[in-house]
DNA sequence: CGACACATGTAACACGTTACATGATTTG
DNA sequence: CAAATCATGTAACGTGTTACATGTGTCG
């Protein structure tokens, strides 16, 4: 979804052709994602067909442009202008897969959060290095603190629920672990019926 | 990624059918994510199609039920232990959005922050009034927590943010604003060639 | 000449969401 | 009986990734 709003408010700036408009879209978000090129020409008609840019004149070169409408500005200003919102945050592979092992007989949960530590500390420096090292410009640098803050937040959620399930473990926090209801394992089911 | 991978881990407690797949995914990851259930059928067709799950017989009551395999146990064992790797974070559509404000004229950014971090506080109250409101099992917890943990470190990289926006308009802090790179803006287009 | 950047596309595939179709069983 | 729950699927669509095909222009 980002894609096509990102296009859609590259296009205001002005009429302009795929090839053009990926690197006006990667430059202006730091650089740090690289964006497929036959994204942006599918994504290029999807937005003619909804009526947000119209496929223009093409240069002497050949190159094709395309242009935004009254539609796509409105669209594209909105977009910008309405927060983000994060409701039942987009399923987190992490979290999806701790939850899983805390529920799952023989996972070694323990080792497993410090195998994640170690991993998420690890990018963590090599971002922090990275914004040290090569001072570009500002889109760059936000986008590298954003993830940095987001990977500073996974470490400390794991060092929580590693204290919490240490707690657990001690006796000390009376928490249900198992939730015995809604679901039954397969063994159960026939008695469930 | 996370939806096939669970849904193999929880097939190695057991042989299992559909419905009952997602019950048990949906339970043990805290009853926050709902998983669609046609979802899990096509799933479960390519867990098939790529040898990590068969179909097996059918119980009396008439339910599909598929177990996994050997090559299945390893695949699930496997992505249990390996750390997840958020190496270049998936675009993130608060991170891109800001990024791409600050090289756009005419958007008020400030105002764009402001409204973000209206937006992420209420949520994170009413996650925090969610947690206290309605203890559940650990699983839940975990979840919330994490989500939590993630608004959090979005609240703290908007203050940074604006933080350092305002230095820059303030004349401190010299960055370059505006890369001259890279990019060319449509106008400049026919020089550059 | 050959490699590389520019430029436009198509095709195949994975994953996710929503909606629809169908039927059995349970429960108020 | 009617509605809800259980249960299995299919179809359409959006978004994203990878790969391929095709052609031009430039530069060593």
């Amino acid at each position: 979804m980002s894609v096509r709003q990102g296009l859609l408010a590259v296009l205001e700036l002005g009429p302009n052709y795929g090839y053009q408009l990926r690197a006006e879209f990667e430059s202006r978000t730091g650089g740090t994602w690289p964006l497929n090129i036959g994204q942006v020409y599918t994504t290029l008609d999807r937005l003619e067909r909804d009526g947000l840019a119209r496929r223009g004149d093409e240069t002497p070169e050949g190159q094709v442009l395309y242009e935004i409408t009254n539609a796509g500005r409105a669209e594209a200003d909105a977009w910008l202008s309405r927060p983000v919102v994060r409701e039942r945050a987009g399923r987190d592979e992490l979290a999806i897969k701790l939850a899983l092992a805390v529920t799952l007989p023989g996972v070694d949960v323990p080792a497993l959060i410090q195998a994640q530590r170690t991993a998420t500390l690890g990018a963590l420096q090599d971002l922090t290095r990275l914004k040290m090292a090569d001072e570009r410009d500002l889109a760059w640098e936000l986008v590298l603190e954003s993830m940095i803050f987001q990977l500073e937040a996974e470490a400390r959620w794991l060092d929580h629920t590693e204290a919490r399930l240490a707690r657990i473990r001690d006796g000390r926090d009376p928490r249900p672990a198992a939730p015995p209801a809604a679901a039954s394992v397969p063994a159960e089911r026939e008695a469930t019926r």
